[in-house]
DNA sequence: CTAACTACCTGAACGC
DNA sequence: TGCGTTCAGGTAGTTA
């Protein structure tokens, strides 16, 4: 599966495992989860018996729909999912299908696919997280009143339902500063750190200000489609062709105009980028190009 | 209800 | 060299 060059998986990412997962998982059965006990492990046992319909994302979360498997007392089967696996990888979450490591926090095994690439040979999905900050749910399908980000979560950016006048109008409800506000996923669906600077820049809007005008909102929105759209690309083209620089491809160095890049001159007007602390998170801006 | 704060988790980086 | 400390950060739970 995907390396991720250390960078914490926001929707890009998420999106590029969902694109590399989607052949391999839908239509399998899941005959058995084995997972270490962890507090954000839930219901995973319900997982077992059940066929993979589909492998969607909203925002950084991965959902899975689960579909009852045609068993001895039910031979026609079901159709429709009664439970949906939702997975969130947190800081470090990864999958793999194989070289489980002592990482590997929950493996889910497959029924074997007759039509798969090894002629039926079974096969394993292994969730690998160091930081065990990851989050795997078997809940009612389409029931997300336990994961509270994920019932509350706003708009999908590169869909229709991302809209500027209703971005501005979540900006203004909200007392917050932009950027944590952002984080919370409530006005848009799956920004995180690293593309909230990079948007907040492009848009020249300050991450502290608390007040964003309807022209503002319109260039942070505008901006955050576009540098999710250009990660999204990125992540499935040119990938392996760049040269690995202690542990960072070049493409992710020079896509990033904000983000770790704290005391390089802004890209727009030379000015130093500084680095401080929002909200607990690591942020950095111009504060010439950005002003408030 | 919203917003602010803290806990969770562990390897890497840093300081002496 | 080795050990202790600090940092990173998405989300969830708690508190005001």
């Amino acid at each position: 599966m995907t390396r991720h060059h250390g960078r914490v998986p926001e929707l890009p990412e998420v999106e590029s495992i969902r694109r590399q997962l989607a052949p391999l998982l839908t239509g399998r059965t899941i005959v058995g989860v084995k997972a270490t006990p962890q507090r954000r492990f839930s219901r995973l046992d319900e997982a077992a018996g059940r066929r993979i319909s589909a492998v969607n994302r909203r925002g950084k979360y991965l959902l899975l729909p689960l579909v009852p498997a045609p068993g001895a007392g039910d031979p026609a089967g079901r159709s429709s999912p009664d439970r949906e696996l939702v997975m969130h990888l947190g800081m470090t979450g990864s999958f793999r299908l194989a070289d489980p490591d002592p990482y590997v926090r929950a493996t889910f095994h497959l029924l074997a696919d007759p039509a798969g690439p090894h002629g039926g040979e079974g096969a394993a999905l292994h969730f690998r997280d160091v930081r065990r900050f990851g989050r795997l749910s078997v809940v009612d399908a389409g029931d997300y009143s336990t994961i509270a980000t994920l019932a509350q979560l706003g708009p999908e950016p590169l869909s229709e339902e991302f809209r500027p006048d209703a971005f501005h109008a979540a900006l203004a409800g909200s007392r917050m500063p932009v950027k944590p506000y952002l984080l919370t996923q409530r006005p848009v669906a799956g920004v995180g750190n690293i593309y909230a600077d990079e948007a907040l820049w492009r848009a020249r809007v300050n991450p502290h200000a608390r007040r964003v005008g309807r022209e503002r909102a319109r260039a942070l929105w505008e901006a955050i489609r576009a540098v999710l759209a250009e990660a999204i690309e990125r992540e499935g083209t040119t990938f392996r062709d760049y040269a690995m620089v202690n542990g960072e491809s070049g493409r992710f160095a020079t896509f990033l105009t904000a983000y770790g890049q704290a005391g390089r001159p802004c890209a727009r007007c030379g000015e130093p980028l500084v680095k401080t602390v929002l909200g607990g998170r690591g942020t950095t801006y111009c504060r010439v190009c950005q002003r408030r």
